[in-house]
DNA sequence: ATCCTTTTGGCAATCGATTGCAAGTTAATT
DNA sequence: AATTAACTTGCAATCGATTGCCAAAAGGAT
C-alpha cells in the first residue's frame, strides 16, 4: 500500500530515537505473531488472554513479544467471535425539548459518572444524542449489534416507546421516574416526593402563592408536579399554583418572568423550577429587575448540580444523588447483561437548603 | 438457550397488541434472510447497502422483507470484514488537573458539538475519560482497534506524548493551542492573542494591578499568560501581574481570593480568569464578600460557556467558537482519515463585552 | 522400563457480512 | 434465429480471534 510507505518512516524515527527498540517487522494479527513466536495461533490467543491452558514460560515469552511488537488483538474480531462488544450505548433523548443541547449540566453530570463506573467495570461508553422522530428511534440504536446494552437517560415523553423496547431487549435501563405498571427499568429519585418536599419547604417559609416552572410533558416532570400539587393541597392552599411552561433547558424562565410579575394582585411569593438550570434562569431574571431573592420571592430548584452553590444567592435545591444513580444504572444493566431480572429503583430525594429560600 | 424461552413471550405480546404484526421466526442473519427470500447471502448483502449490482425488485423486495422482520446486518461483523469501525474516539485527559470532573462545562459544551458533527457524518462516538499515567496511555486507545480516529480535547501537560503518537498514528487531532513545530494536528483559538485581549480590555477600564487566575503547566494556558505579560508590558506596568494557580474546574478560585483580599496595598483591580468557571467562581467569592464587582474589581472570563450569561452580574469574556472549532475537529479528522494532511487551525478569539467589566 | 495421569499445544470450525469472479439469465441487435 | 451485450445472482474466500477436541509430550508411580 502507498501509505505504508508514508507511514512506517514516522515510526521508525520514534522507535529508534525515544525507546531505542528495533523498529522490527509491523505484527498485524495474531497468526504473525504465532508464526514468529513458533507457536500456533491458538497458542498465541490463549497465553494473550491470560486464561489457563498454557504453561508459565511459554505465556510469558509470547506475552514480552507482543508487547515488544506493541501488538493488540484485533478488537473486532474478538468482538465478533465472542458475540460482545464491551460497550454500552449511552442515549441521551432530546425529546419534547426541541433545541435543548447537549451541554446541559444535568446530563453532562450524569454523564461523567456513567463514563467513570463503565470505564471502572471494563466498558466502553459509546454515545447518542438524538431527537426521537418516528417510532422506531430506539430500536435502531438497540438493534444496531455494536453495543451490549443501552442506557437511556430521561424519559422524556418517549414512555410507550422504551417500553416497548424494553419488552423484547432486556438490556436496557433507564434514568427517570418510576410509575407502576411500566415494563422498562428505571433508576431514579422520588418525584412525587421530590416536589412536594421542595414545595412545603416554601410554604413553611410563608409562601401562599407558588409558581411551577417546568413542562409537565416529560414523565419526570409530572410527577413533581403532582407531588407539588399534593403539597399545596395539604396546606389548604391548591389554588394558589400557577403553571408556566419552561423546558429544562437554560433560560427558558426569562420570558415567563416577564408574566409573572404582572401580577400584581396574585404574584407568587415563591418559585419551584425543575431544575436548577431553571432556577438559574429565574434567579438571574429577578435580580435584573430588583427583586430580591429570597426577601421579595424565593426559588428552589432541583437537582444540585455543582452550579447550584455558584449561583447569587446560592440556591436552595431538591438534591438527586447522580453519582448513586449512576452506579445503579450501571450495576442493574449489568446484572440485566447477566441474565438476572433486577427491578426498578427509586432513590430518596433530599432537601438541600442554602440562600435562596 | 433457556433465556429464549422467557424472551419470547414478550416480544410476541407486544408484536402482537401493538403492530398487529405476527411473530414470525427472528431473522439472526444475513443467511437467513436469504433463506427466507429464496437468495444467497450475498444477494441480501447487495441488497441491504444500496450500492448497485442488483435489480431494483430484489432489492426493495428484500429490504421489505428485512424491515418486516426488524433485521439490521450485524455490525461487528460488518466492521471486521470492511476493516473500519465507524466509531470515533473522543479523548478527554484529566492531565495535572486530579479531580477535574468531567461535568465541567467546557469539555461538555465542546462533547455536545462533537456528537452533533460526528453522528452528521456518520460516525459514533466512543467517549474516553482518562487520567494520563504512564507513558502508553494514548497508545492503548490508538492501538485498540476499536475506532478509525482519535479526537483529544485539550493538551493539558501532554504535547509530548500527543506528539509522539501523532507520528505514527495519523487520524488523530486535538483541541488546543499551536506551538510551532508541534508534530500533532490540531484546532484551537489563539490563546496568545485571547490572553492579550482580556488583559488589554482590563487595561483600558484603568486596572494597573492584574491577577492572572489560571494553571500554566498546559499549554494552552501558559500561552495566555504570555499574552497576558505582553499586554502589560506593552502598557508598561509588568510588575503589575500576579499569578494565582487555578484549575479550569469550578471553584478553585476561591480561597486564592482570601490570598488576595489580604494585599492592601497592592491589591488587583482586576482579574484574568483562565476559563468561565473559574470566573464564576472568583465572582461568588467576590461577592459574597461584599466587593462589587466590576466597580471594585473586574473579571473578565474565557470560553464564553452558556453559563457566562446566567452570572451576576454578566460576565465578560473571551470567546471561543466551540461549534466551528468542533466542525473543524472533525472535518479534519475525516480528512486524515482519507489520507490526507491537512495542517493545523488557529482560531481568532473574540472579546464579548458584559457587565463584569 | 512400563503404564497412567496430567499438561501443553495444534487443528480446524466458527462468528456474520462483504466482494471478486464466474456462471447464468435476459434483453438487444443484426 | 443467432450472437453479442448487459445484467443478475451465486459461489467461495476473506477479515482475525476464539475454543472444543484430540494428539503428543512430560511427569509420576509402580
Amino acid at each position: 500500500m502507498a501509505c505504508t510507505v508514508k507511514q512506517y518512516p514516522h515510526t521508525m524515527a520514534y522507535m529508534t530515537q525515544d525507546a531505542g527498540i528495533a523498529p522490527i517487522k509491523r505484527i498485524r494479527n495474531i497468526a504473525e505473531l504465532a508464526e514468529l513466536a513458533g507457536v500456533s495461533p491458538g497458542t498465541v490467543s490463549r497465553a494473550l488472554s491470560g486464561a489457563g491452558l498454557i504453561s508459565a514460560k511459554t505465556r510469558t515469552r509470547i506475552q514480552e513479544l507482543a508487547h515488544a511488537h506493541g501488538f493488540t488483538p484485533n478488537a473486532m474480531a474478538r468482538n465478533l467471535r465472542i458475540q460482545r462488544t464491551g460497550a454500552i450505548g449511552v442515549v441521551i433523548p432530546l425529546g419534547h425539548e426541541v433545541g435543548q443541547h447537549i451541554s446541559d449540566p444535568f446530563f453532562m453530570t450524569m454523564l461523567g459518572y456513567l463514563a467513570d463506573a463503565l470505564t471502572e467495570r471494563g466498558y466502553d461508553l459509546l454515545l447518542s444524542r438524538v431527537i426521537p422522530q418516528g417510532a422506531d428511534w430506539l430500536d435502531r440504536i438497540v438493534d444496531s449489534g455494536r453495543v451490549d446494552g443501552v442506557i437511556v437517560i430521561g424519559q422524556s415523553d418517549q414512555a410507550k416507546t422504551l417500553d416497548r423496547v424494553a419488552a423484547r431487549y432486556r438490556p436496557l435501563v433507564v434514568w427517570g421516574g418510576h410509575v407502576s405498571g411500566q415494563v422498562h427499568c428505571s433508576v431514579g429519585s422520588d418525584n412525587l416526593l421530590g416536589g412536594d418536599m421542595a414545595t412545603t419547604h416554601l410554604i413553611e417559609r410563608g409562601c401562599r402563592h407558588i409558581a411551577f416552572f417546568g413542562d409537565a410533558r416529560a414523565q419526570e416532570i409530572a410527577q413533581r408536579l403532582a407531588g407539588c400539587r399534593a403539597a399545596m393541597q395539604r396546606a389548604g392552599i391548591a389554588d394558589g399554583l400557577r403553571i408556566f411552561p419552561a423546558h429544562l433547558t437554560a433560560d427558558d424562565a426569562h420570558p415567563n418572568i416577564a408574566v409573572f410579575l404582572n401580577e400584581s394582585d396574585a404574584r407568587p411569593q415563591g418559585i419551584v423550577a425543575v431544575s436548577d438550570v431553571v432556577a438559574m434562569s429565574a434567579l438571574h431574571a429577578l435580580t435584573e429587575r430588583g427583586i430580591a431573592v429570597p426577601d421579595q420571592v424565593r426559588v428552589i430548584g432541583y437537582d444540585d448540580l455543582p452550579i447550584a452553590q455558584q449561583t447569587v444567592p446560592r440556591l436552595t435545591t431538591v438534591r438527586q444523588d447522580f453519582a448513586g444513580g449512576a452506579a445503579h444504572l450501571v450495576d442493574l444493566l449489568l446484572r440485566r447483561i447477566a441474565g438476572e431480572d433486577p427491578g426498578s429503583i427509586v432513590m430518596k430525594p433530599e432537601l438541600v437548603t442554602r440562600l435562596s429560600t
